[in-house]
Parts: structure tokens; sequence; C-alpha cells
DNA sequence: CACGGTATTTGCACCGAGTGCATTTTTACA
DNA sequence: TGTAAAAATGCACTCGGTGCAAATACCGTG
């Protein structure tokens, strides 16, 4: 229940009383029940017995609590463009890292899913998305600069990886509404049916 | 300075003061010299002799300030859609409308630019842009779906609304960055650096 | 075991956005 | 002159978020 020791070692102090991972179990029943925006803080710090000034600690703001370890993602995805050959066309790339960095194991899928219904659903943390989303826009980037030997803050990569930031989010909106249709593939057919369309006379 | 009269008749009760236009320009100048979120919605209703409260009958939120009337430019872009003959090939007709739709005057053009470099630079404005575009989504998305014989919800027309913004966003970026390019001109660049990415091989 | 340093928790006062509601003010018109 | 409508206003309140200082719990050391 308590003792965090994640990584980095202590040598004094009090311990911490919770975790980032329990406090989002908490507050994601509470959303659950109540939804998130009739869900205050002070009702999930309640919940957690902490006060409402610790929760502040864990999270920078509510709006961040359905992001779990988002950054961690982010090095994953980084790696995983690393990886590839770099001979292999360019969007090929693109969509083939867009679909494995969304790739979650069978037993993970009702959480991510709950997870993404509301961070795509609810309007304030649809709005905040936008400023997350800001890092993962920036190693898709990244490596389209490095591609085509430009800056990443060029028009093409920043096009591209704005352009394929809106295909996954449309292929999950897509998801969430029809949940029998699996998320990989959906990234996928959603990346080339853009590139049908832009070929298409 | 008063009396509005905008299109709706009224036979009676008192005169609005002012107007949305009038606010934003004095919302405007405080921006300018102090910043968005160093200003208060108070003080904002002080520069324009008004309560606090009334403010927010003329906003639904500070947010929307930089809004302008967004849903005429909609409108807009919903006829020109329809203009548009149909055997023009579906990208060429978005891109066209994505350029159509942006083309601003040019002694409109500083204003213009204050504008988005509030919408796309404040992070608070970033975040609520999301929810105001929506909109402008599901403008592209219609004419998308009428073309294909889809419904606008249908995967495909989701993803090439989402592009297309994405596609927008990034020509914006680049436009507030490098004032000297044309807006017009970098978004339809962008549109076809996008289509040339994906014919690569 | 007491002590000192350290990290964390907590309480408190405060700010700003936004809302609900009742009241007041201003207007057109009969 | 009176009346109904529309708008402005004032007020109390909720909620998210922050700054700061004090309290608390833990560690290692003498």
């Amino acid at each position: 229940m308590r003792h965090d020791t994640s990584g980095v070692q202590r040598s004094g102090g009090r311990r911490k009383v919770t975790t980032a991972a329990e406090l989002e179990q908490v507050a994601f029943d509470l959303f659950d029940e109540q939804g998130f925006e009739r869900t205050t803080v002070t009702d999930i710090a309640a919940a957690a017995g902490i006060a409402r000034r610790t929760f502040f600690h864990y999270f920078p703001s509510k709006n961040d609590i359905p992001w779990g370890d988002f950054d961690a993602g982010l090095e994953r995805m980084r790696a995983e463009f690393r990886a590839l050959p770099s001979d292999l066309p360019l969007m090929d790339a693109v969509r083939h890292c867009l679909v494995e960095f969304n790739r979650v194991p069978d037993e993970q899928a009702p959480d991510h899913r709950r997870r993404m219904r509301l961070i795509l659903g609810v309007p304030a943390l649809q709005a905040h998305s936008t400023l997350r989303f800001e890092a993962w826009r920036e190693v898709v980037a990244e490596y389209v600069g490095h591609r085509l030997g430009q800056s990443s803050t060029a028009l093409t990569p920043q096009t591209i990886a704005h352009a394929t930031l809106g295909v996954a989010l449309s292929a999950y909106q897509h998801w969430l509404d029809h949940p029998e249709q699996s998320l990989s593939s959906l990234l996928d057919t959603a990346m080339r049916e853009l590139a049908l369309a832009h070929a298409a006379q």
C-alpha cells in the first residue's frame, strides 16, 4: 500500500504516502461513478485519504490524472524510430511507429479504452490533451526532420507530425465508438486511407 | 460607440451597452500590454466600463475572446465547398478550401496575425482551440463524406478532416514564425508536401 | 537514544474563472 | 403614464490552482 522506491534512492526524509498510480485508480473510480466534471479534487483527495493540497504534489492538475506515464511512452517511441532501417520509406516508418506506439496487450485494453474515452471525450481533457500531444508531435517531427535532413521545426516535419496526430485521433475516436475493431488495424487503415486520398486523381 | 442593431429586431428592452468586437479590442490592448494570463476578466471589464458579470454575457469564457465570429467563417467555408465542381479531385478541393478559408485581405493581416499568435501561442488558448476547431473539422468531414458517399463520422472523412486541420496548424505556426512568407502559399505548400510524402517510395 | 538534516505532508490564505439568482436599470410601445 | 421586455448589475458561491510556512515522519550518525 505504501513504500514507493521508484528508482530514486533516498537517504532520509519522510516516506511518500501514496503514488500517482494509486491516486489515478481512486480518481477513475470516482469518475466512473459521477463523471469527471462532477468529481472535485477535494473528492479525490478525501477518497485517497490525503489532503487536498497534497494531491497537487502528485499531479500538476486534475487534467493530468488520466495520462499515466506518457513520457515513458514517448521514450519508447523514440527508440522505436531509432530501430528502424533508414531505407524504409518515410511514411511507412511513421505508420509503423504510430501503430507500435499504440499497441497495448489485450488485458490492458479495457483500461486503455477508459483512459482514452476520458481524454478524448471530456471537453476539458480534450482541450488539455493538445498540450500533452505537443511532445508526441515533436517526437515524430524530429524523426521526419532527421530523415529529410531538415530541422524538426521546418514546415514538412511539422506538417507530417501534425497530420499524423490527426490520423491517430480519428482512429482512436473510431475505436472508442466501435469497440469491435482493433485499434492497431484502425490506425493502419486510417494512415493508408489518407495516403490513398492524396494519391487519387 | 453604442447601438448594436446587429440584425436582431427589438420591440422593447434596454439597449446593449457595448459589443463583443469592442470588448475584444479592449482586451487585446490589455493582452499586448501585460499578456493574456496576467490580464484578468476584471481588468477587461473595468477597462471597458462594464461590470465583471456583464462580460460573461458577451463571451462565454475568457478563452473565447480571440475567436471573433468564427461561426460566420465556417458558414463561408461550407459555401465555398458547395460551390466547387464535383469532378475536382477530392484533395484538390480540400486544399483549395483550406487556402480560401484562410485568405485575409492584406490590411487585416496584422490583426489576423495577432489573433492567431494568441490562439496558437498561449497554452490556455491553444488547449481551448481544440474545442473550437471541432466544428471546423466537422465542416471538412461533411464535405468529404458527401464526396465519398459516406457518413461524415466514418473513418476516412474524419481522418482527412483531422489531418487537414493538422496541416493548417503547422502552416499557421510557420507563418507566425516567418512573417515574410504568405499564409496562403504556406497552406498550399504544406498540403502538397503531405501528399508528396505519402507518394514517395 | 537523542539529534539534526531532509523530504513530504498539511493547513491556510489567497487568486481567478465561471455560474445562479434576484434585483435594478433602461428602453420601446401601447 | 404605465407596462413588459431586455440588458446590466451585484452578490454569494464553487472549483481549480498556488505560495508559504509549519508540522510530521524518516534516515543516519554520534
